[in-house]
DNA sequence: TTTGGTTTGGGAACCATTTTCAATAAGGAG
DNA sequence: CTCCTTATTGAAAATGGTTCCCAAACCAAA
């Protein structure tokens, strides 16, 4: 059978990832790994993002320029608000959401529900335009 | 000052889209339009789709799988309950959230807000898995 | 019909992500 | 500790959706 193995560049990964306070892409993350004198393969910094997410240690957001973000994560439900211009990210939760969307889907025969909520806005700290 | 022009290929786009239920890739609605015998090229149909999007006219979801799928879509304010498996889709509303989600963004000092929120799941048409 | 703009579309360019595959290294067995 | 098996790495190439380029086609008005 398959194991998984540790090495090295999986930790460090996820330990720059945890630094990041906002959604970061896997080329951004992999620049500033390799920027401050880690080195290591773009390859590997997709594999180890895949992974976490994968294990529930990250989030995927994939937005609409193509481009996947990624972000740490604990495992309860929660959603993102998120600021267009700087990348701050907010995570909040819907109490009565999650009960209404299950409802709503029932209603129209619909199961093995997921969902994705994200909010986009400019936060205080960013001009606006 | 530059003007739009209708041409032929623009309404055949907004055409097939329209005669479409669930969202549709770009290269697929391409694709059966071919096939369908009205000869016009992929670009095309990419600046066509953008323009309906601008105009409000049509929804682009962009997948988690890099692809970008649209589908017509009145101006009113709604979301999406979509099944992973055939694609069909179910226009939702949700009374309470707007207000909800502008106070929870306005209380973290964010505007211009906008939102994605998209239900997915399987339809009771197709088999679970 | 001439003119001056827009639109088209085939192919090349882009770019994030994935695959390939030979070299490397983790970690258990001995 | 050493050997071996096998997962992992990573550079380069492949992939695939989308956009750009630009010459030819096209439209509308004068």
């Amino acid at each position: 059978m398959s194991q998984k193995r540790n090495t090295w560049q999986k930790t460090a990964v996820r330990e720059e990832l945890g630094r990041e306070s906002s959604f970061i892409s896997a080329q951004a993350l992999h620049a500033q790994m390799v920027a401050s004198g880690q080195k290591l393969g773009l390859t590997t910094v997709y594999r180890a993002l895949t992974d976490l997410v994968e294990a529930g240690e990250a989030d995927a957001l994939t937005g609409g320029d193509g481009e996947t973000r990624y972000r740490i994560c604990g495992h309860e439900h929660h959603h993102h608000l998120i600021c267009n211009k700087c990348g701050k990210t907010v995570e909040f939760e819907l109490p009565g959401f999650e009960a209404a969307s299950r409802q709503l889907a029932q209603s129209h025969g619909f199961s093995e529900l997921s969902h994705s909520i994200e909010l986009f806005g400019t936060c205080g700290d960013c001009p606006r335009g």
